[in-house]
DNA sequence: CGCATACTTGAGCGAAATCAAGGCCTGTGG
DNA sequence: CCACAGGCCTTGATTTCGCTCAAGTATGCG
């Protein structure tokens, strides 16, 4: 459920845990699409070049500018991407959570501040050293390829989000493709977690968070969704969601 | 020279004309980066897979949502990628040229229109027969993937522009990048062409084509661009125009 | 309990959209 | 040759959506 609509499953190596991280069983689910594509003695491989690190929450762990030394595997918490200008403003060019690679987006120098939402748990692989792995397991290299593939049509979904769209579109194409990735682990009834705030939501959407607290009132005043005290939102009619989210008004 | 900034070379396989395409001194030269890459006899059995072909002015050549059969290197000649939403609204994800490759965000499906916007003469690949290129030569994988991530490195860059700059940062942005990957063949002394209509800017800066009009006449006043009727641009003054990039007012 | 942080809601403003008019260039046909 | 049509572009007038500023509520933590 939930990926096939990303077209493209997210895999996550967790090397301290014996590959598979422990998370609670619906993850687990997600956490194959890396491990389909190579055998057990070449993840063991992999093993050998990663690191396994925790996060805790609010701090960074890339930052824009750096030499572009590690690319990382979300195993478990969220983190956001994000560029700044000069003058604060700044643009959220992605959550990532489970499963997810941060690094791809870097040529010598990373192009992009991530930056852990809640406590994330990662595995950190040297880039020099995942290229040698690249010729040991052409697999790899294919599948990060699809990878890089899919984050392109993400991000050019985004474009269209920034450059086209109202607010209530904006905050609905995002409800929609977030409950698409969503962590289905601990909720009861499939409320999604929002562990990011408000002013994070205006950064990835474009708007401030005076205008997506609106947004989500509005879309609260209408029935469409619920919003728990617990940051859950739940969808309630996924139907007209959808309709926000492409149409105008 | 031009290439440097965006920190990976763009190049360009055309098959009929001999590897090289018969393009003027100053483009030859951005197009060895996939050359560099393989030898002879590779670019040769590179060759027996692609084809050939002209596109002329308006002509679509990828629909979105159309079954991604094939991928694309451009010779030469201006094309633009773009999403529509239902009621017609657009966005430009991206003009490419000479070099660049067109394709790569596509997973089944591609996720993206291409248009001629001048003739435009490219070479077409089978995906599927590409893939199996790839075994033989992993180095056209590996310079794939430098290709996506620096794809990756220009929509976040995107993202900030159509997410937080003023209209007027945007044009100045758009300025810079397109002068530092500009055709520096035809022109006399420096003046880039603009082959985009003020509704593709627009579309492609998330803006209307009056406000373009309007940004760029601002920076006609304050001396800052001239424009030629050709629809050439000429950079007058390339700090005051980094700086209007960035910074607020 | 007091303070900080996150969120909501309202009022007024402003940057860009929309609506509208006119200019410039190219091609076409009389 | 000129007349005219249709793009494309510029500029002005008005509207609007989201931003800014401001006040108030809720939640959580020392």
């Amino acid at each position: 459920m939930s990926d096939h609509r990303n077209g493209l499953r997210r895999s996550s190596i967790n090397l301290s845990d014996a590959i598979i991280p422990g998370l609670c069983a619906g993850c687990e689910a997600r956490h194959i699409g890396l491990c389909d594509a190579l055998a057990d003695e070449d993840l063991h491989f992999l093993a050998s070049v990663a690191k396994s690190h925790t996060v805790p929450k609010g701090r960074m762990f890339v930052a824009e500018g750096d030499k572009a030394r590690h690319f990382f595997n979300i195993n478990r918490g969220t983190a956001k991407l994000f560029k700044d200008l000069p003058d604060g403003r700044r643009q959220i060019t992605g959550f990532v959570g489970a499963g997810d690679f941060v690094g791809l987006a870097a040529a010598d120098h990373y192009a992009f501040t991530a930056e852990a939402i809640n406590e994330v748990r990662l595995c950190r692989f040297d880039r020099t050293e995942l290229r040698s792995v690249f010729t040991t397991f052409p697999a790899l290299e294919r599948r990060l390829l699809d990878v890089a593939s899919h984050e392109l049509i993400l991000a050019q979904e985004q474009m269209l989000l920034l450059g086209r769209k109202s607010a209530i579109e904006r905050l609905a194409s995002f409800l929609l493709g977030w409950s698409d990735r969503a962590e289905i682990c601990p909720n009861g009834a499939q409320a999604l977690a929002l562990p990011m705030t408000r002013a994070d939501l205006g950064d990835y959407l474009g708007l401030t968070f005076e205008t997506v607290s609106r947004a989500l009132s509005a879309l609260k005043r209408q029935n469409i969704v619920e919003v728990g005290k617990d940051h859950g939102v739940r969808i309630l009619d996924r139907d007209r969601l959808s309709a926000f989210a492409t149409s105008r008004s």
